[in-house]
DNA sequence: ACGAGTCATGAAATGCATTTCAAGAGCAAG
DNA sequence: CTTGCTCTTGAAATGCATTTCATGACTCGT
């Protein structure tokens, strides 16, 4: 009673139990609580566990915010994602998804977390603000997307960052992401291989990674007689895509042969192609990317190229790390191959 | 030089610049900054210009940790989030990823931070413990799996939080989702007017709404003369659905009807039915679940119950946040429908 | 039994920003 | 020329945990 009016007494607004508090009632001081929840050896096995036997009574959990900011790290990374915002237009892709997760464990593995964030505006000096404010200690893009002069701005800066995307040695960060160039000529070779002249690239070439891949597919085809025609879509979704490619073949001659920038997008361009009557690999060759697993069950199955995700998560998080304590860490190409379906 | 070497010496080893720093060079004090950088009006703009430049030129951004620590919010909200583990099984389900999409929309949109967490065993304790350590103000659960006892005590210990799956008027907490049992009926109804009569539930029924769309699905053969097969999935991965649904084929006689727990899963056993020669819709009816916008463009067209999530996301963070101040917040269950398409 | 060395523990300083509360400046009304 | 009021600004207290540094207790070798 007495006890209960005290604590209520003691409580009065803030309604939190301190560290001072499980120090008073375990009659110790607040060092030694704090050696105890930090599982520091300098403690008396009685004494530690009488104090968890207290701060466990009392629902007591250490204040992170006053932890960190005591300590200098924050143990919090940025993952960067942009979902895009209008409905429709969202990045649903199971690719990313994929991506996300295997960052996701990574980091969970190593006890960080992880703060997932849109993408600041194209403004290095947000990031930059981000690290001074102690929210993260770095950043993780997933895509680097239209924004690859700011990221060289911010690595200027020094702020702690790695890259899903493109790998391109002459820039100052480092990436990880497969062979996109690779990847590209892949697909140019597979076109060569089954005789179509008439191809169709279908993907922002503003984001450094499709522009890799497009630059791939025209080195296959230099000094043959094919045109490479390329379809910019309005965003990276499925719906988009597939409303552009309809378009497109509403005003234009069909090609026969189409590169996507993924395989949600492949799915589209069936779609779209399916509309007018026109079927893989009958009436174009199609390939796509990523290699998720529904490609495989599509009708037609899709061919595609693959790219290693599952152990993206975790060489991006071991890099970032590196960079965080302060040492370099190198750009990393991952194995690309063609998996070659009905498409 | 002498100026450089004053910061040097008293940046020393924490090489941070602090509030207090700014209030000297600016020559003003700490409480002004603060005011200057919280937006506060009760400062001359002149003082205030003078100080934003001083920050600006220092690259000054306030310790969020030390804010978060004085000020009792944090301004985070924790998304909870099972990716599953094992390569494969992965939940990469667009569907998910969209909801995800929705609730980051949401809470950027009135600047909160969004942690992204796998669940911490079931153990309520531990999410309390991240409420009580200011590391979030409060929880969304994607998917309530089999968390359900779990959430009950959550709730019970009021910590705030909001769940996307199942709606149960019994339940303590506040859940939004699509109508699972109509969604189930509507399947049923599909089907018996399509004549089917042995039908097959693919889904882990442990999991609170899928056990609703098999009552559902119940509801509608109740009377008539129909058996229903249930499978039970290892995880609701495309992989695994695919595998599970191919081994029980391989041991019993096909369905003439299959209701599965997402489209992605409705893929999956498309693929594995036509490993066996068996087509929807001429050999069975499919019914899939979120209506993702693959789902339209599969070859068959995918017939599936459409959930409303564009606006999830925002419901959920509108109403996490009611909790959050104190308030009350009541289930919604979203609309509903049966998209028929080829299957 | 004494100086040396361990070991457990506590007092006080520290990290950084916000929030009363009070005081000084400036101005209008009487 | 006061009195009283509004505005701007600063000093000090506060929120909470970690980290030296110091102290007291106790063990060990001789």
């Amino acid at each position: 009673m007495a006890d209960e009016a005290g604590i209520r007494k003691k409580r009065s607004r803030s309604m939190g139990v301190s560290m001072a508090d499980i120090a008073r009632i375990a009659n110790v001081s607040k060092p030694t609580v704090s050696r105890v929840l930090s599982g520091s050896p300098l403690v008396t096995q009685a004494t530690r566990d009488h104090v968890l036997e207290v701060a466990r009574a009392h629902g007591y959990a250490v204040n992170r915010n006053a932890q960190k900011l005591r300590q200098t790290r924050t143990d919090t990374i940025s993952v960067v994602l942009d979902f895009g915002s209008h409905r429709g237009g969202r990045i649903a892709d199971p690719f990313i998804f994929e991506l996300l997760a295997g960052v996701a464990e990574a980091l969970a593995v190593r006890k960080l977390d992880l703060l997932l964030s849109p993408p600041a505006a194209q403004d290095e000096r947000a990031y930059q603000d981000q690290v001074n404010a102690r929210v993260v200690d770095g950043f993780i893009f997933l895509g680097q997307g239209e924004r690859d002069p700011m990221l060289r701005d911010l690595a200027r800066l020094g702020v702690p960052f790695v890259v899903w995307g493109a790998v391109d040695p002459s820039e100052p960060y480092c990436a990880v992401g497969s062979d996109n160039r690779l990847g590209g000529r892949l697909a140019g070779e597979y076109f060569l291989r089954s005789g179509r002249k008439d191809w169709l690239f279908i993907g922002d070439t503003n984001h450094a990674e499709i522009a890799m891949r497009h630059d791939g597919l025209s080195e296959a085809a230099h000094g043959k007689s094919v045109s490479i025609r390329v379809l910019r879509t309005g965003d990276m979704s499925y719906t988009s895509t597939l409303n552009d490619t309809a378009a497109y073949l509403a005003a234009n001659p069909a090609p026969d042969a189409v590169f996507a920038f993924s395989d949600t997008a492949a799915m589209a361009v069936i779609a779209a192609f399916k509309e007018r009557g026109l079927r893989a690999p009958d009436d174009f060759a199609l390939v796509g990317y990523n290699n998720i697993p529904p490609a495989a069950a599509f009708t037609p199955a899709i061919t595609t190229v693959e790219q290693e995700t599952h152990i993206a998560g975790a060489i991006l998080v071991e890099k970032l790390m590196q960079k965080i304590e302060g040492g370099r860490a190198a750009s990393t190409v991952l194995p690309t191959r063609l998996i070659v379906r009905e498409t």
